[in-house]
DNA sequence: CATGAAAGAAGCCGTAC
DNA sequence: GTACGGCTTCTTTCATG
């Protein structure tokens, strides 16, 4: 079920991505609705799973995690209960940022954050040497995060 | 220069990552700590960069947009001026929520949400077809989102 | 059925210790 | 680091279009 979603909520959307800080009155004053009407908005989207949650994005390379690494993974076999077991560690795997199984030359795409290369070489001996299935991994270091955000563009119509 | 934090700002970090909206005296109880001493390593910490912002994340596909596309790129030039007018051309596209630059096969690592293939189509004609420093690039298309998230695992030692 | 105004509750944050 | 108190923000109620 997709709830409906009127220009006010997108507006509302648009801001709280970007910013979740910002006090209900003030967002009211942006989008022309009361504090009221916002808070009760915004929890009814929470409460529909359209906004998931509310995160304090961390800076990785000031907390000692300044390497990000991409990651592609090709399968041995696509057996669901392995490729199920597959993606149950690599969600666990708390370096793992984010994890896409996908169509395409590969099978597997990961974003991984970590200390250093040792640390990664690491990880792809416990992620990837230690796992049969792990057909073969290919390994991109990122020198620059150019955007890095999780921002869906919900942009009412026409902007 | 990097604050140094201790393991309360950590188990901090750990649960603001999580969520943002967990109240100041709950933190309290659950690091032991005073809601005065968390609402000030907060601010610290958001003073410092460490936590870069609050953000609501959405589900794309909540709000019509169920397709996450990873897109490598390779350029032809790399030259300077060339590639940060790409840089630049990449961050400020709505849809591509992530861009990464990369050493090792490719150049560019995307990260997209589109709503449907169409708009991914047209999206690769105005960012890859019409950029004559695109010399090739290779599109994932995600089946699935194992894990999404800009979680950096700021454990206390030994976790 | 969603809105705005206003009252009440909860959370934040400065001062003092 | 903790304790307190004023102030901001959130949330609920209620009357209205």
């Amino acid at each position: 079920m997709t709830l409906s979603l009127d220009d006010f909520d997108l507006k509302l959307l648009m801001e709280v991505q970007r910013d979740a800080h910002i006090p209900q009155n003030e967002l009211g004053e942006r989008v022309n609705l009361s504090t009221a009407a916002v808070n009760r908005r915004l929890r009814r989207m929470s409460d529909a799973g359209v906004i998931r949650n509310y995160a304090a994005i961390v800076a990785p390379e000031k907390v000692g995690y300044p390497l990000t690494i991409i990651a592609t993974v090709e399968v041995e076999s696509e057996q669901i209960d392995l490729l199920d077991s597959m993606k149950r560690t690599f969600a666990q795997c708390p370096e793992i940022q984010q994890c896409y199984y996908v169509a395409g030359e590969w099978d597997f795409v990961l974003i991984l954050t970590v200390r250093n290369m040792e640390e990664y070489t690491a990880l792809t001996r416990q992620l990837f040497f230690s796992n049969n299935n792990v057909k073969r991994f290919k390994t991109l270091v990122s020198m620059s995060s150019v955007k890095v955000g999780l921002g869906v563009p919900v942009a009412p119509e026409g902007v």
